[in-house]
DNA sequence: GTCTATAGAGGGATAGAC
DNA sequence: GTCTATCCCTCTATAGAC
């Protein structure tokens, strides 16, 4: 007895496989509507460009995502993964590793403008309440007002903040630099380096040198 | 004789008249246009919306204004005139004023949305190089890095810059920090007050105690 | 100075074939 | 899972009447 062998190379029978697969093609346009958002924003970025990177029709793509803001929503989703990582970092014992978190996402983000692009454009524009990623920033900044905040006050715990600083000050500061900085960078690459600006700053607020980090 | 008078109240003949007439209409596009863009931005802007809101259509709007850029770039200059004027302030004498300007124009700033809107959405997607603002941008946050950092080293001249604060430096992040703020005040207003926050950042950098300001 | 009409491009989303 | 075809909308800009 012979077994019948499908034409392609196509595996059927394997859910596994052909999960794997669509998943790959999943991933694969999320990488371009990131580029698409990134660039153009939600609204100006077009469905059509993010299909035609991926070699897709429009139809195609939105097999994977029900529609366009479902799409945004997933790239979001699937950056936000990746940034956590900088702040649960090496020794969680020392509130300072906190700081370098900061400095170390900093320097990254130097080095791969379409992530600060993507966020820059898009937090700007989702400032709109009517925006579909409206309420994902609104919570992402509170989110990320209690995490910084929570690194400064460790810093004030153990003595290493300088005397009259509050620590949910220095959070929303040090995030509006961080954030504010990135439109300078952007606009000329050359007018700033985000790291030593940041590290500055953050070196007025605590005791001790802020190490440089790159 | 009698005079023969004009049947509307339009008045025929006086250049001056007329010409103010369409100046007016001129005004009410821009201010039309300046909420539009602030909201939607540029790109998603449109001149349908824009039209509908002072009561015209879109092909009457483009008698006053050649192609939206053109409209987009007098909206900008208009804006400008009035920011200035924050700088060029009571008692140039002073390098002192130049940073109450800064807290004034933030203090304004929190009392019209609008404006902040409309410079943060425009700077984050004027940040792609192919956007008609891009180059209006570029400028602009070089004149204002440099008008600031000329307030540092007035400051550092006469003894009140912290010791080992960079003026340039000092410019780049005040800028900064007045930029990234208005992003957490627009998602959401009772989350910052920018004039603390800012008036904190400048009394690290400074050695008098920065006054008040409302 | 303002309008209607229209061109011509591009957008998101769906139906149904394969 | 991907396509073609299609629908219907919105957009900027122009031509030409009034």
């Amino acid at each position: 007895m012979t077994a019948v062998q499908p034409p392609s190379g196509r595996r059927v029978g394997r859910k596994r496989g052909s999960y794997a697969k669509s998943e790959q093609k999943r991933r694969l346009i999320l990488e371009a509507a990131f580029e698409v958002f990134a660039q153009d924003g939600y609204r100006s970025g077009s469905l059509r460009d993010i299909a035609d990177r991926v070699q897709m029709s429009e139809a195609g793509l939105l097999h994977h995502f029900p529609n366009k803001s479902a799409l945004l929503a997933a790239v979001l989703e699937h950056r936000d993964q990746r940034t956590a990582d900088f702040f649960e970092s090496d020794d969680p014992g020392d509130a300072r590793t906190g700081l370098i978190g900061i400095l170390r996402l900093t320097a990254y983000n130097s080095s791969v403008p379409g992530i600060v692009e993507l966020y820059c454009t898009l937090s700007a524009e989702a400032t709109a309440p009517a925006h579909p990623a409206h309420a994902y920033f609104v919570r992402r900044y509170d989110w990320i007002r209690g995490t910084v905040t929570s690194i400064f006050e460790a810093l004030r715990d153990q003595g290493d903040l300088v005397e009259g600083v509050d620590p949910a000050s220095a959070a929303r500061s040090t995030i509006g630099l961080f954030d504010g900085l990135q439109v300078q960078w952007l606009l000329d690459r050359e007018a700033v380096d985000m790291v030593d600006e940041l590290r500055a700053h953050l070196s007025r607020l605590v005791n001790f040198e802020v190490p440089a980090v790159r």
